[in-house]
DNA sequence: ATTGTATATCGCAAATATACGATAGTTATT
DNA sequence: AATAACTATCGTATATTTGCGATATACAAT
């Protein structure tokens, strides 16, 4: 994390780009965000029981999701409903094809 | 990392994006990606120089990305070039469309 | 042979991420 | 008021990631 004399900054859009990938880099969160994109909403106590994990790690995993901007939460307890947040959902979609649709027409080595 | 009682087996895909998604949440890897996917090949040397890193710690993020695959490295000393692997990288390309392609024609809440 | 150029790997330190149990909080139901 | 159902947060342990300097390696050019 120290930054060398080599003063540098990333780029906006590869900041966000990395910090969505980082999103998306556990298989869990790529569960829920499954579900929820799936559904029209979907509660937390249902992901428990499809995750391999324990109620306290759940809710962390869905906390990151929600920090990033991915999911919104509408809480009214004892029940959370969480939605994808459509406007950042497609902000990441727009993200990573900048990455993946290049189309190699110039690709000769390897 | 430990697995409780639960027994649980994440998906082959979901297992492969998640991996995938890991080696984009880098700043530093995404730039690779993108200088490498822009070419049709490229140096490590170059890289050290567009990044704020040391070349330690460049090389270390290479080797990442030729872990999971998506880049191939032709070694010939004192130079080494690395290319985009365009089959694991069209592969990705999928995996991720899996997710974002949703519409949300249903979605009403939030 | 020595130097220059470029990369890989080792060993270590610091920061993050992952997971869980225990606990607290909120509302509905009894 | 007590219980049930469900989620969030705290504290903690462990594992992984990130970064760097130092060093090893390989070839080209002098």
């Amino acid at each position: 994390m120290k930054r060398t004399a080599k003063e540098f900054d990333y780029s906006k859009d590869t900041e966000e780009l990395a910090a969505l990938a980082k999103a998306l880099s556990h298989p869990a969160r790529i569960i829920i965000l499954k579900h929820l994109s799936q559904l029209d909403s979907c509660y937390t106590g249902d992901l428990v029981d499809v995750l391999p994990l324990a109620q306290a790690t759940v809710s962390q995993h869905i906390k990151e999701l929600k920090n990033i901007g991915l999911i919104d939460g509408e809480v009214n307890p004892p029940k959370v409903k969480y939605c994808i947040n459509q406007k950042k959902w497609n902000k990441a979609q727009k993200l990573f094809d900048t990455i993946f649709e290049q189309d190699f027409k110039k690709f000769k080595c390897c």
